[in-house]
DNA sequence: GACGGTATGCTGGTCGGACCAGTAACCCAG
DNA sequence: CTGGGTTACTGGTCCGACCAGCATACCGTC
């Protein structure tokens, strides 16, 4: 015979799971309102703190959020992969990951994305890569930081052509991740003209690439593309990690 | 000339984002202990609630824990994707992941996971999965749950070949909830012999790949067993998800 | 001197009450 | 019908209190 061990849970936790229950049920959707925290307070029977830190926790897990002085109360979400990339960037960020795992990683999921999107992408998709691509163009005379912001709608446009919201997530958040680890080189960067050029001109050949339904091309292009700029930030003895990913 | 919005700080989330540095920049490594909250209060200037209220978070984004009674004070935790892991596993319950996004995820993960440990594997790493087919072999005789463990252990040890940290965790954490969402259908499974034997020889077959550094082989191999394993439970008109993936 | 139990001072968990700034809805004057 | 002020209640923060539980230091026993 064995026993199970016994688990102390905390009051705050309780109040939690039923209030989590409800939202995955359905019993509550979003744009609903929880009752107020002194409504809440009788409701499950325990005091003011209790229910906050209850909310705090809720809140920080993205299933709601609360306005000081809404009389309607606080307010349930819709579910969003906002508390999934929270929870990833801290990972990258507490890991001390390596820039050349970080890179290694994006090599493999921006190949696969864009070989889904290569093999998945309606017109719609491919009409939206295209202004994208039309706006980059437009950036290059506006300087690095439009430019930028151009890029980085292309490259949100392919994972959402890829349609899978977990490769989403994850890409934007190691792109941002490596960004941040190498921003204050890459703003060393001398010829940023060259730079701007030399993405456009690849973006290009992943947009036939894609519009072609070659996945392997776009994967290979993407891949190679991610190498060929950041390779250089990377200790040359750490480059053989992502060789691998560059064969194929 | 642009006004920025003003952003209401609450009091709380700042005494998070001080801890939250500490611990991501190192200053606080795991295992060591946060001052107490009555120490905590002095230091923050707030009181105690607010205190209270910022741990929550910190717990709950598994960054600290805290124990009644210890005089030691909160521990801070290693990083661990045991926070990924739950708002993945909410995201599902949510019905904003579905199974066939979830194991395209994993297919193309996986995939390139065996790619990288065929490609940079040492004798140390060979030996290790032999080790693990070995005792899949020995599970075999001793139930499900055994060979299961054992299981478990042969992935562990692809991942740890391929030696990419955030492949390991993002493959463990979408594991695990692939297996929850099919647990129960899986478990109802007829035969669970014949099961364990397709998956013993396909392990097989993917270690010879890896022992013989063809990344590609043992990439289509993992792909095609989670597939095929798999597939039965996605819906058909979502299967042609996974398509482009075997194709490779 | 070695050991086991006890006392103690702290911890986190919970409670209750209080005040404040802010919001949304209501109502009334125009 | 509109606009502006009133109001009731919200969430954010603070304070003080009590409890059970943990580590440690202390102490008496052997």
């Amino acid at each position: 015979m064995r026993f199970e061990p016994v688990a102390t849970v905390r009051a705050y936790e309780r109040v939690v799971q039923q209030i989590e229950e409800a939202v995955f049920s359905g019993t509550l959707k979003a744009g609903e309102r929880l009752p107020s925290e002194r409504e809440l307070m009788t409701q499950f029977a325990v005091s003011r703190s209790t229910i906050r830190e209850a909310l705090r926790v809720l809140q920080a897990a993205g299933l709601i959020r609360s306005k000081p002085g809404d009389p309607r109360g606080p307010e349930v979400l819709a579910a969003s992969p906002a508390a999934l990339h929270k929870s990833m960037h801290r990972l990258t960020r507490a890991d001390h990951l390596s820039l050349a795992e970080l890179l290694q990683f994006r090599m493999a999921l921006d190949g696969s994305a864009h070989l889904l999107a290569a093999k998945l992408r309606t017109e719609e998709h491919l009409a939206e890569l295209e202004a994208a691509l039309a706006a980059m163009h437009a950036g290059t005379s506006l300087g690095y930081a439009e430019f930028s912001r151009a890029d980085v709608a292309f490259h949100e446009a392919i994972a959402r052509a890829a349609g899978n919201p977990l490769l989403v997530v994850c890409l934007e958040v190691v792109r941002g991740v490596v960004l941040e680890q190498i921003e204050e080189r890459l703003s060393h960067a001398g010829d940023q003209d060259a730079l701007m050029r030399t993405w456009l001109a690849h973006h290009g050949e992943v947009l036939q690439a894609i519009r072609d339904a070659d996945g392997e091309l776009a994967a290979r292009l993407a891949r190679r593309a991610l190498y060929d700029n950041y390779a250089e930030y990377v200790p040359e003895c750490e480059r053989v990690l992502l060789h691998p990913l560059l064969d194929i």
